[in-house]
DNA sequence: CACTTCAGGACAGAACCTGTCCTGAAGGCT
DNA sequence: AGCCTTCAGGACAGGTTCTGTCCTGAAGTG
């Protein structure tokens, strides 16, 4: 009977929104006998949805996960929150055609009354333009380093330098790590004897995975902050390592761990490695610190700096000395 | 037959999957005779999920969005996106509760393998914790706005002003915006016969809906930079108006919009008119122009240039003189 | 006009569904 | 141990639905 197919799915929905139903209960929902809804559970589980049981006081049902994805039964506000995440999810790497696709059959059946709902939060939720996309990184190689990450199994895979040129890499898998537009695998490089952090869209993995290997004290700061100091620092054109008359711990309050490291000197003075895309950047960001530093190098940043303190010297020359 | 209710499941999967499906292809996919197709066809449309269909050549069925959400048949990539992309939209305004209902939902029927592979996806995509969320914003109000500003239709409503005062305010609605944590409605002010950005969690729509009214040009720049321009300055501590020794187009070109007003003065200079949450912070961003400038006031301002100019200059003094 | 597709009735035969009634079993509390 | 809560599932009568086959009708397109 329809009203069985209907039934079911109702059920389903039921499921999924809480997580106990005693079998009183649904069938009063459903509208039908107690037998009817024990039948309708082995309906679902043989479509291959797990309804687990238990017996006794506050027994009942709940839907579990299995081997497939059920239906998903979404309420009004459950769905536009879906549309709005997938396009959201669109922008990162690795689910991006996934989501698309996700995003098109949610919205070739979501109700009009829904859909403009999504276009009225969707407006500017994003003013600035996203940066164009990394590079792609295909899902299941994400999938087996996450794996092996979690497990700690060692990896061999081929690893394509920026030059072109193509080696094998035996490393031990720490952590994933999504930083701006790229994924990076940080691993313990079993051959260099140390720490070092992959670009996962030039890894091919090699199967099958390795031994396992113990866990290992993280690098400092933990997976993030070594890519993030790896890969800003990378990009930097203009570096410089700056003396500034501030506890070391004062400073690395005042800074985004992407910016720089700090080195404690003598207690109360301490230097700060860091750098910028531009020397005036790098020139202006240092006066956020609203801190005393030197700098006795780059030249080119001297310079940058003498001309900077020239032009705020004139930018007040003008105006009243002294202040109440 | 529970075959029925997997083969409606199924047939639902392939119609979401692809827009046109003649009955002879879905009675081979589904392995049933195409009027068994056509009578599934019509279950269905009884559960209220309505398949359209076509004649003749290219015809076929397909399924459109219908009065209810029917249940999502997500495949395994699918699944995953969505889960990403519900953590995403926690963080939007106005769906944040229903996300989180959605991917609890989600998350309890997830296969293992595929809640691993979100796991890695997920982690640090967001190295930084979000911002605290904004006031509470009743989805049901954004979508009565977003539908007034489609339809042009004038609005009345209750506005509670910061002091908790509430007063009727009668507007043209132009545009839902959502800057920052919180939601904005950029309107015509009937009363006031000028733009107006309004709080929509201040917002207690008036029913019905006025009448509708002709295009308006919307503000300068849309909504918005408008709605940035306001609740940026809005939000300063510390202004200033800075004269630029630079055209305004130039100076225009390297601020973000939110940051300032620009003013042309006579073709080579300008006024940049700007601000900041400390002063420390409008001192040093003064230097990221790269141009020129002089500043008149506010006195504090004009003090700390100055400190930040002798800042600057004991920050090169042991450096060499010169440079290559 | 010919070919493509969907729409849907009629029929025989097969299969399924439901509520009722009942026994059995497990979990938790006293 | 006893009692109460819950799920598990068989047996049965009665009723309902489903399927494939066959067919006519209708609409769209080239």
């Amino acid at each position: 009977m329809l009203e069985t197919s209907a039934r079911l799915l109702r059920l389903l929905s039921l499921l999924q929104a809480r997580r106990d139903w005693p079998g009183v209960i649904l069938a009063e929902r459903l509208g039908v006998s107690e037998r009817t809804v024990r039948r309708d559970v082995d309906r679902l589980r043989e479509l291959g949805y797990p309804v687990e049981s238990s017996r006794g006081t506050d027994g009942g049902y709940r839907l579990v996960a299995g081997a497939a994805m059920p239906p998903l039964l979404l309420d009004d506000e459950e769905a536009v929150a879906v549309a709005i995440g997938l396009r959201a999810a669109a922008g990162v790497a690795g689910v991006e055609e996934a989501a698309e696709r996700g995003a098109a059959k949610l919205e070739q059946v979501l109700p009009s009354r829904l859909r403009r709902r999504v276009g009225a939060l969707q407006a500017y939720t994003e003013p600035v333009p996203p940066d164009r996309p990394g590079p792609a990184v295909d899902p299941a190689v994400l999938s087996v380093l996450a794996a092996a990450c979690r497990d700690r199994e060692r990896l061999r895979f081929d690893y394509r330098g920026h030059d072109g040129s193509s080696g094998v890499r035996v490393a031990e898998p720490y952590r994933l790590v999504s930083w701006g537009r790229r994924w990076y695998l940080v691993a313990w490089d079993v051959d260099r004897d140390d720490w070092r952090t992959f670009r996962v869209d030039r890894i091919a993995p090699r199967t099958p995975t390795g031994p396992r290997f113990p866990p290992r004290d993280p690098p400092e700061g933990g997976a993030a902050a070594y890519v993030a100091r790896g890969v800003s620092s990378a990009a930097w054109r203009h570096r410089a390592r700056v003396l500034v008359h501030a506890p070391a711990e004062v400073v690395a309050a005042r800074i985004n761990p992407a910016v720089g490291v700090v080195e404690d000197v003598d207690g109360h003075t301490c230097v700060l490695a860091t750098g910028a895309d531009t020397v005036n950047s790098l020139a202006v960001h240092l006066g956020l610190l609203d801190l005393d530093f030197e700098v006795t190098g780059p030249p080119e940043l001297v310079d940058h700096l003498r001309a900077l303190t020239a032009r705020y010297a004139r930018a007040t020359a003008t105006a009243a000395q002294g202040s109440g």
